[in-house]
DNA sequence: TGAATAGTGTCTTTAAGACATTATTTA
DNA sequence: TAAATAATGTCTTAAAGACACTATTCA
């Protein structure tokens, strides 16, 4: 991608989703400059005046047009703009997070694991927005049902709970962890099990409408997994 | 203030103080067009790239050259961009608000107590920016220890609790409420006393370095104070 | 003394933490 | 039967809710 024709405002979506177990970030490689090393970047990209009604709307285009898919939940995080982020001077760009749900069949080319993102270069300040955008998400994790938007449409607790897991870092306590999300309301339980080397798991999905909650206490989880 | 020749960029800016124990939102009436009634707008303006380093540091020039004061707490809303919100066409705007500390003595033109914004004329989209900042300073006073920035340098446990009701816009428990701020330790009781019409209360101070805390439960206080 | 407000005692309730135990499958 | 994972039972703990009660001032 090359700089847009007006360098002020600019639009970059940190698209997350999970694979294996493990939470994904979209990147694509750089035009590179002869150096052996790729660099990565977020997706973004400007806003489109003509058709864009409104900056979710920038948002949602450029996750359709780079991954041909649609995020089952988008959120802003921060807007943030200062004269040294961008070799070009001042710039200004709001910072976007945007979850995808796990589909089985998809390709994993430019997808990358959180985990390992040291090990690559990124454009600009583009490791710090995904830290940025990771920090809020495990926050949410903390006191909502946001991860829910990860999950494909089937899914078991042990699953979700690896879910939070990955995202908050922790580990967490299954009891309690089942008694929230259960109590809450969210899920509807199938006539179906997930079979596996063990015991089979009841399978659940997303009660419609229900997929954000708010709880009133955090769950915490102890510290690194 | 009149539209800045940069139309596609604007910050604005919900400035929020606490007189009488009520917040208090400051609005600058527009250039009346003939009519009877003033158009009331935020406190808002384009970034300057010269003398911004970023736009936090918009955010505090507007706030010291219209008001000659510094605030104890800004924090970024949202930022906002469409092609409706403003007759002009596409706009863009990022939204802060900023909490004054209560100080004594200082003029109240232009200030306009939140509850009252109905009877307003606002400029554009301004009445939704503001519902914005105040809904998320009122989520946050549910589960951290924000509105202290609201008070003056001394205060009481019950001026403290009804600027904490006014946002919440709720009753609360008095015992509750003293054992959670009590508890989090971000208060010194000073060896002063409040003394009016009736028993005096204890006069408090904040912690260097502990306005903020964030609590592990949400705290409700039942509707409509 | 009574009104007003400050401040406390204490029991209840809610929901998470801890952790052991049982259940059901495959190899 | 052993290993693995699912699912539950149940006691503890932390912190808010409810609400009555005491304390201290002024008029």
């Amino acid at each position: 991608m090359t700089l847009a024709a007006e360098p002020l405002f600019s639009v970059e979506v940190v698209v997350l989703r999970l694979y294996q177990q493990q939470l994904y970030v979209y990147l694509t490689p750089q035009a590179s400059s002869s150096s052996t090393e790729s660099i990565y970047s977020l997706i973004n990209g400007p806003i489109d005046y003509e058709c864009d009604k409104n900056i979710e709307n920038t948002v949602k285009r450029l996750i359709e047009a780079e991954l041909n898919a649609e995020a089952s939940y988008i959120e802003q995080v921060k807007t943030i703009g200062n004269a040294t982020r961008h070799p070009d001077g001042w710039m200004v760009a709001s910072v976007y997070y945007a979850l995808l749900p796990q589909l089985a069949t998809r390709s994993m080319t430019n997808w990358f694991p959180v985990k390992q993102l040291d090990k690559l270069s990124l454009a600009y300040d583009h490791l710090a927005l995904i830290h940025s955008s990771l920090r809020r998400l495990k926050d949410k994790a903390q006191y909502t049902s946001m991860p829910l938007h990860l999950m494909p449409a089937e899914f078991t607790l042990s699953e979700l709970q690896r879910c939070f897991e990955n995202i908050m870092q922790s580990y967490i306590q299954k009891k309690a962890f089942r008694r929230r999300l259960l109590e809450a309301g969210l899920l509807i339980a199938l006539d179906r099990e997930r079979r596996g080397k063990s015991r089979p798991a009841q399978l659940y999905r997303i009660k419609r409408g229900h997929i954000i909650h708010h709880f009133s206490r955090k769950m915490f989880g102890k510290a690194e997994e």
